[in-house]
DNA sequence: TTTAGATGCATAAGAAAATTATGTATATTT
DNA sequence: AAATATACATAATTTTCTTATGCATCTAAA
């Protein structure tokens, strides 16, 4: 757990990947989620989070709703249309990522 | 190729590895090292690549020998048995990621 | 009952790690 | 002769976080 800032730059993605599968979801809950999925791993901090997702609201690719629970207010974020196109090519970017950084830190490398 | 953002924060582990693999390398070597393993998909830029050498120096990870090829210098630079050690750690702490980040984005994941 | 912890949002200050732009110099290729 | 490759370096700026703080509601424990 003392990788987090491997994750740097990755976010954006995370955050498009979840509502690609889930529709809608809030703030909150997106850090449980993720804290959920990665066995505490990876903590979503607010201080991250939500400039993010304005980021993404303003970029056009989540759009708001705003709910009333209770007392309490939730904002729920899902992609529009442009953040679904977008969210192909940003996991499409990822993959790639992955498998050249895989390559690269892989025990056998070494083809001098 | 437009990714580039994500290997923000692998730099220090990818020359580490590199040097783990070959023993000594000296700069320009490592850009054009990671340029063909990864066939032109990461490009290291001078701009982060010498001041992490000079952080890794720093930090007592690498040790620096000059050499003089022709009229040009060259900053030749290897591990120290330090960082030797902290190699492996920064290794595992990449494959954790790689395997984390690889599990929250893959086509199916939704165990809703 | 009050107080700690969880839920829920937000922003500001600062740090980390890059990108981009320069700068210097030598060697090689066109 | 000029462009490209080799080889180092740093400064200004940008991006993206972390850390700290603030406000407010709800729930569980002491």
């Amino acid at each position: 757990m003392g990788n987090q800032k491997l994750y740097k730059g990755s976010l954006q993605t995370i955050i498009l990947k979840l509502l690609a599968n889930t529709d809608k979801m809030y703030g909150y809950e997106i850090t449980q989620k993720v804290k959920e999925l990665t066995q505490g791993e990876l903590k979503i901090t607010e201080g991250a989070l939500y400039p993010a997702l304005h980021k993404l609201e303003a970029d056009g690719l989540l759009e708001v709703e705003v709910a009333k629970i209770g007392n309490r207010m939730r904002k729920y974020y899902k992609l529009t249309e442009q953040g679904t196109k977008e969210t192909v090519g940003k996991l499409a970017e990822m993959q790639e990522f992955l498998r050249t950084m895989e390559q690269l830190v892989s025990p056998k490398l070494s083809l001098d």
